[in-house]
DNA sequence: GGCAAAATTGTAAGCGCTTACAATCAAGCT
DNA sequence: AGCTTGATTGTAAGCGCTTACAATTTTGCC
């Protein structure tokens, strides 16, 4: 936007209709009440004048802005960036634009980085899994601002939520392990402060393992960062563990790659020597030598389902409190039954 | 932002601390010709107040949004999610705002998102690559709006860039491959339409092959859609070819993890039977087996010049009106001479 | 100390649109 | 025909902030 174009304004294409501002306004936003011949009239000054409204102007009027914010800890994530690539086409449809911000897992740039949005303006807010601040409430609740938290099921009065059961699938995944026969089994986490879903993934792996009597030592347990050099690292980790695991369950696909990557390296055959299991189901979990077992996160469903609700939510309507999607377990060939006795 | 929250206004500032609204507003924006008195009253009451100046407004008035708007193809593709995460992390740094919108690799959706952007209010934007409709150009010249594209090397006055240049590194790749002594070689790309750096690499491939005295007929070259599965069909239809390829160039790192998965699983050796080059270089690709041989783009920083350049730009400095970075070549292990005449 | 120039602060007019409310008009009744 | 009712359109007051311009104060200098 610039100051020196001389713009059209709505005050032309009054004049130029010959109707007044208020009516062109109406026509504009298509409100009840209008008659086709005004209809057509300002639809005809519209498009001989190349009228465009002024976003900015009809902001401050209206106090309604036409876009939403959305707070994630990361695009390099593929999980996120696919949930807001269908966020983002779905929002388009609603003529709504999407606003971005990340906050590298630290939940105290969340609540900054809220606030920034709201301040410069969005008419609601989704965020990811139920792990965040108090002052985020806050500020929700200040502004009575329309709000969504996603990718977790978690039951809370506090956020409303889209998205799905972390802790069963996992759980799976661990019960499968188990049924196998495999009674030591390693864990690779990310940081789970903060981070909600890493923790029901990890609290399902343990309470698998417990539930079928065996244990998951802390040294079983390592945690690291998002990468598949730090799932190779964690690898090289629980390898040096006697006797070793026989199978390892990660946090996430991006970590199982890299143990997958370290095992293959370090001679060790999957899965007839270790079994290796993921969490995300990304396009080349399918593809990985052997294919990776792992749990298929609905991200697109996720990204769709947000935009409607908060689309919702902002023309006032209710949505349920709680919609859970299904994660479903993907049994590929990365697991397998422990050897017997080598380790 | 809800009709019905009584806010603090900047006038309730102003008669707190007992000054004008302009000079509220002047410490507000760190205007000079403002005296250590008045900046502390006023910053005294901002925070007994707990104003908080509403973005609406400001952008009406100051005719200014604090915001910009990035058009990607899509944010599947893990460069471009990339390259925007560090575009946001540093735009912040400035107090500007992102705002995304993805075309699907459609020119025609991409002007249509770019008017919808510049009418809710944007201070610049970013593009990807050179290619684009007319319309846009004369969107951002109507509405002098700064803009920058990226992605790609291209002089042109019209096109203000930071990028590298994608056809270079494609030579370097074909070239390596000829060294190597082939002369029987596959290209598999994404569409080239509307997608200048999918054409440059494919000048590049063919370029250097030409130069070498070699041919790329046509049914060497196959156009597939991005993603792993369609690398793979590539692969497949690349193998019907008698005689077979020796080594295949691909338009882009995933295209190449679907062709080296889809020869894994037919029994063909890389790089002993069959030779294979990505770009982008994806983390994914070190880790592949064998390594990826590719070409390592700056997506991180291309993300951070575009940030400080924009800002720079819409504060109405001057920048570069091209920036070319660089992108080498990454030579790993799926390339080797061919295989004497086996095929 | 007195005056011009520079620095600081205040006044008030917008920015371009929406919308409450008032005014007008057509239609339906008795 | 006269009145009520509801649909349509117009009038004009904001939305909350910035900024040109005017007013005021301070500073520098002779």
């Amino acid at each position: 936007m610039n100051k020196d174009v001389k713009r059209i304004l709505l005050e032309d294409v009054a004049r130029e209709a010959g109707v007044s501002t208020a009516s062109v306004s109406r026509v504009l936003n298509r409100a009840p009440h209008v008659s086709e011949r005004l209809r057509l009239k300002v639809e005809t000054a519209v498009d001989r004048l190349g009228y465009v409204p002024d976003g900015t102007a009809r902001a401050l009027a209206s106090r309604r802005i036409g876009a939403i914010g959305a707070l994630v800890p990361t695009l390099d994530n593929p999980v996120f960036s696919a949930m807001i690539d269908s966020l983002e086409r779905r929002l388009k449809q609603y003529d709504c634009r999407l606003l971005i911000a990340t906050y590298r897992y630290s939940l105290a740039e969340e609540v900054e980085s809220l606030r920034t949005l709201i301040q410069q303006g969005i008419d609601g807010a989704v965020l990811i899994g139920h792990d965040h601040l108090p002052a985020t409430l806050r500020l929700f609740q200040q502004y009575e601002l329309p709000y969504l938290t996603c990718w977790h099921s978690e039951e809370d009065p506090d956020w409303p939520s889209i998205g799905f059961d972390n802790a069963a699938p996992a759980r799976g995944l661990a019960e499968h392990l188990v049924a196998l026969g495999h009674c030591n089994i390693g864990v690779v986490t990310a940081p789970v402060e903060g981070n909600d879903r890493a923790r029901a993934r990890l609290q399902g792996f343990r309470q698998a393992i417990e539930a079928a009597g065996h244990t998951l030592p802390d040294d079983h347990v390592v945690t690291v960062e998002y990468g598949i050099e730090e799932g190779a690292a964690a690898f090289a980790k629980l390898m040096r563990l006697a006797p070793r695991p026989t199978a390892i369950l990660c946090g996430n696909d991006v970590l199982a790659f890299g143990v997958m990557f370290a095992a293959q390296r370090a001679g060790i055959a999957i899965p007839e020597q270790l079994s290796v299991t993921g969490f995300d189901d990304l396009t080349q979990a399918r593809f990985m030598q052997p294919a990776l077992t792992t749990v298929a996160t609905p991200a697109d469903e996720v990204g769709r389902l947000v935009a409607d609700a908060l689309v919702t939510r902002i023309q006032g309507q209710a949505t349920p409190h709680r919609q859970v999607l299904e994660a479903r377990v993907v049994l590929r060939d990365s697991t397998a039954p422990p050897r017997p006795a080598f380790a």
